[in-house]
DNA sequence: ACAAATATGTTGCTTATTTGACAGTTACAC
DNA sequence: GTGTAACTGTCAAATAAGCAACATATTTGT
């Protein structure tokens, strides 16, 4: 059952796309084994090989694109030498666009259903750790007027808010523009980020 | 390797698929197992399971459908009760271009390469053969003033040529409209049944 | 509430496919 | 030329997937 295995990398391949191809037409608690099956061209008794349930494929197909996020490139120590914090934030961000764009088909899917997974919590999460790992390398060690958590937090929510806009929004900016925007909101607030006076 | 089997069935697909895929964008002699293989997400050796080489490849797909010309569905004896001998001409023509209809993508692909089998003499022979095989039934008894062949040939040429015409304008009609046409031109002939006056 | 139908997990056995290796051929650059 | 890289066809061993049958659940219609 190693993954090298051609027949093994078909077979969940098949599956995946089965049962996001069943997902565009049915609800999830609709959708059964045997229909997976089918579609992917495998035995029923095959599915249960390599997933208890249809809740556990699930939970791996969302996983997996948790696990991306959480694993995104970050180079080496030495590659970053004499790159500012802004440009290795703002990269960063792009490249967590940049993975949701790839894979647009299953998040456009996912997102707008509430019969599966709170996804925008997860993301939310993700992203939190994305950034609570390589805090020092993003943003240095300069000293905070506020609890780190909290402006994480801030971040990250404000960060998934931005991806859902965008996913529901039909992807009108490239996510290097998405990053520099939020980059922008994110250095000078977003009442002088946008422009905005509050003193008439 | 009953044909039965799902995973005969899902990489003979493949195989057809990847094999179909290279085609478009490769002249066939450039085209290696390999690269079949990896694109079917298959075994090479999978591969000789099933076929002793490219051509053998091809043949069988070809000759695939030839075999669903040769086999095209004649209503029972006692279904075509009352049903005049023009509507049986005009049925099994129809047939004919919605078999291709329905297979476009392969047809279309192939009738303009001069690489790779000669297609339009075995739609020839193939469309010789279904009318040769259910003669009486389609024209009845009736005495021909000419060689039964001669009749045969000529219109299976042209049913030919009219598929050909057909594919390579991107199908301008239906096949019952293509069916009509060639019935009125086989029946009064290209002249007459064109409209055109020989005499001024 | 019941029965009938459908869906779920699981099993033993069979079979198609994978894998890596092999020797022989073809293609091509230096 | 001569090497070397890629393609071909075939093999034995290991294994993923198929299939049919089973006993339980769950759903559905009346």
């Amino acid at each position: 059952m190693t993954a090298a295995d051609l027949r093994v990398k078909k077979t969940l391949l098949g599956i995946e796309n089965s049962f996001l191809e069943l997902l565009k037409s049915k609800e999830f608690s609709k959708i059964t084994i045997q229909q997976i099956a089918d579609r992917a061209m495998i035995n029923r008794a095959t599915f249960y090989l390599h997933y208890t349930d249809k809740f556990h494929l699930l939970e791996e197909l969302i996983q997996k694109r948790m696990d991306r996020i959480l694993n995104i490139y970050r180079p080496a120590a030495h590659l970053t030498e004499g790159i500012l914090y802004k440009d290795r934030f703002i990269n960063t961000i792009k490249y967590v666009f940049q993975l949701v764009e790839e894979d647009s088909g299953f998040y456009e899917l996912l997102i707008k259903r509430e019969d599966i997974g709170n996804l925008k919590h997860r993301f939310e999460t993700a992203i939190l750790h994305v950034f609570q790992e390589r805090f020092h390398s993003l943003f240095g060690q300069q000293a905070l007027p506020l609890p780190k958590d909290i402006l994480l937090t801030f971040l990250s929510t404000a960060i998934s808010s931005m991806l859902y806009w965008w996913l529901a929004n039909s992807k009108p900016y490239t996510p290097e523009q998405m990053a520099l925007f939020i980059v922008q909101l994110s250095i000078k607030g977003p009442i002088n980020g946008s422009g905005l006076e509050l003193t008439p």
